[in-house]
DNA sequence: GTCTATAAAAGGATAGAC
DNA sequence: GTCTATCCTTTTATAGAC
């Protein structure tokens, strides 16, 4: 049986729409529609349709680790590899959706121009959960990365290069544009941990 | 006097409109508007809302040396210099516009989620003539890159920290994320240039 | 080529019964 | 909490005179 709630139903439906078409090309009729309800139920739990971004938002924050960290990390123990399984995962997604994946957090955040404090605090957040998840890996990676480096800069470094790889696959509706961005990635780790033995 | 044609008009009144609030948020009453024109000089020359968003990205295309490139190379003759000239002129725009900045082309490409075919090859035309220019400067820069670097890939790379260090500063309203991400691109560089050094 | 008026549809949101 | 009906605005686009 089908215990979800109005509200249940709604975010769900939401997080797909936003992520299919976006914020602004997804109407209340269109959640209504794919949730079977009517707008009285949807009003009457999220008073415009912006609340609705925002509980989108607040899923995805609350979600990372069981939506997105533990499904790539389940087989990887290296640190580093983390790094990497976790990309690929995003690689996945991209070639799954032939090549018409976008983040949803960095779609929204380029799609809206003037959002609300609260939605851009929203995104904000879960660009920051991302990078920290990175961050504890490059911790756990010790003396592999020089200690001069900034992790925090790093792991910031890592998101920089998945939204710009998967705008460009996205863009060009060619993966190689992700993959390129990664092999960059890579190279950039294998030097970091060639310097680290060096110095070491 | 003002020689401005209708269409020149409307295409630089679209440029920023939709820089400033995207496409979906501009509407052809916000064109006009600006443009202190009537709806019929519009459709008269533009059939559809979605021609002056293929006008737009044109005039980025042929606009790409004038507009962007010559004014951050202007000074700068050393080739890996002139890469993160450019960057430092997103990074100009950045803070002058409070850390709102969005690259035009980036954003639209992230907003618009089922372009036609014309609009989605136009946005890829854009990057591809960035990474080009790009890709001039890493050639120019001859054994400084080492020559088993692939460095299409590496142009595309910078593109990739662009947009997404652009994107992360816009979210958090802080240029420091799109500096972290240009000084993490810097290392790549200088580690670069250490590993041809010392295979020379 | 440009003007005004307006069509035709879709959008977010509300009212009031149940 | 949920139903139906509908209000009101905005939107893209067109018609037909000038």
């Amino acid at each position: 049986m089908n215990m979800a709630s109005p509200r249940d139903k709604i975010i769900q439906a939401a997080m797909e729409l936003f992520w299919l078409k976006g914020y602004n090309s997804t109407s209340v009729a269109d959640l209504l529609s794919r949730t079977q309800l009517n707008s009285g139920s949807l009003y009457h739990v999220f008073p415009s349709k912006q609340d609705v971004l925002i509980g989108v938002l607040e899923a995805y924050r609350e979600g990372i680790e069981q939506m997105l960290l533990e499904p790539a990390w389940g087989q990887v123990a290296d640190p580093i590899e983390k790094i990497f399984a976790l990309l690929n995962g995003y690689r996945t997604m991209i070639v799954e959706s032939d090549c018409t994946y976008g983040c949803p957090i960095g779609s929204l955040a380029l799609e809206l121009h003037e959002p609300d404090p609260r939605v851009r605090e929203l995104l904000a957040a879960n660009f920051a959960n991302w990078t920290a998840a990175i961050e504890r890996c490059l911790d756990a990676a010790g003396k592999r990365i020089p200690p001069d480096v900034d992790k925090g800069a790093l792991a910031q470094f890592v998101l920089t290069a998945m939204e710009g790889g998967v705008m460009q696959a996205r863009t060009h509706r060619d993966v190689a544009y992700f993959d390129r961005a990664v092999t960059q990635l890579r190279a950039h780790f294998e030097l970091l941990e060639q310097a680290a033995k060096a110095t070491a």
